[in-house]
DNA sequence: AAAACATACAACCGCACTTAA
DNA sequence: CTTAAGTGCGGTTGTATGTTT
């Protein structure tokens, strides 16, 4: 259908924005409340730039909610746990990630988080060990990674709904389960729960379960303990030395240990 | 000191999806 | 139902900055 250029390309501005372009944006903003039309803003605010330009200028940059500054470990641990379980879709992994922006996570994996799973021999689209995937019939396999772990999934959100209702009652600060849930019922499980339906009906028992997050830690463990060749990726030894091996520091860590070790053979026992 | 190279990140482009007429 | 506008998203590029030679 064609689409028509979301304005009128000649006269206006483009590259980096200015100082005075980023003050003329936010008053704007917050003297109306809101964006409003993005195609019209400009020209209401008498800028010279697309209505698409000042989106994104807003979005990634100028939002006051937006958090700036370097990743944590943390974070870099989460974002490399649901690129692992949604792949590429950064709005969907920004959404966990308060106050980051899909356009900076996508900066940071690809050039930052990327190499370092590399570096540690691991596909960094599939998470799988490189070169475990050369046979073209596993490129097709590879999409169905995420339909062999929903069955963990599922089992896991039940577990953790059925432990979540035995312990509301003595628990008021977070636990497990109920950050479990919140993923769950947030846009990473939305998704998840999409795909679950559309591969519902090719959804068969089985055994092995190489799906990405489970080889991931596993892998993490056993490079981290084994690896000789550890070179630059000091990610291995300082993030996951740590995260694999010492006592869990608080809620968030444990959270994402219940992500990392989520077990490959249907074991809830970590639940108990 | 300067050129070459590498890295980080803001911004752009084009496609896909949603919504309203 | 069809079409086009509006918006969001992911891939890619351009440029500033840092590092190495």
């Amino acid at each position: 259908m064609g689409r028509t250029p979301c304005c009128e390309k000649m006269g206006l501005k483009k590259g980096p924005w200015t100082a005075e372009e980023d003050e003329i944006l936010v008053s704007y903003i917050n003297k109306n409340g809101g964006h409003g039309s993005w195609r019209s803003l400009p020209k209401l605010a008498g800028l010279l730039r697309c209505g698409k330009s000042c989106r994104l200028r807003w979005t990634n940059y100028l939002r006051p909610d937006i958090k700036r500054g370097p990743f944590t470990v943390e974070e870099e641990k989460l974002i490399i746990q649901l690129h692992g379980i949604l792949g590429n879709r950064w709005a969907a992994i920004a959404s966990q990630l308060p106050g980051r922006t899909d356009n900076e996570i996508k900066n940071l994996w690809n050039t930052h988080l990327k190499k370092r799973l590399i570096c540690m021999g691991l596909d960094p689209q599939t998470h799988q060990p490189a070169g475990s995937s050369r046979n073209p019939k596993d490129k097709a396999h590879a999409g169905s990674n995420s339909t062999r772990h929903m069955a963990q999934w599922e089992s896991a959100r039940l577990e953790a709904e059925a432990r979540l209702s035995r312990e509301s009652a003595s628990f008021g600060s977070k636990t497990d389960s109920d950050y479990f849930l919140r993923i769950w019922n947030s846009e990473v499980g939305e998704s998840f729960r999409g795909v679950h339906k559309s591969a519902n009906n090719n959804m068969k028992s089985s055994s092995e379960s190489p799906i990405s997050v489970g080889s991931y830690s596993n892998k993490c463990g056993s490079v981290s303990a084994t690896s000789n060749h550890v070179g630059s990726s000091t990610f291995l030894k300082e993030d996951f030395d740590s995260s694999c091996s010492s006592e869990l520091q608080d809620s968030s860590d444990t959270s994402l240990q219940l992500l990392l070790d989520f077990p490959m053979n249907n074991d809830m026992s970590f639940l108990e």
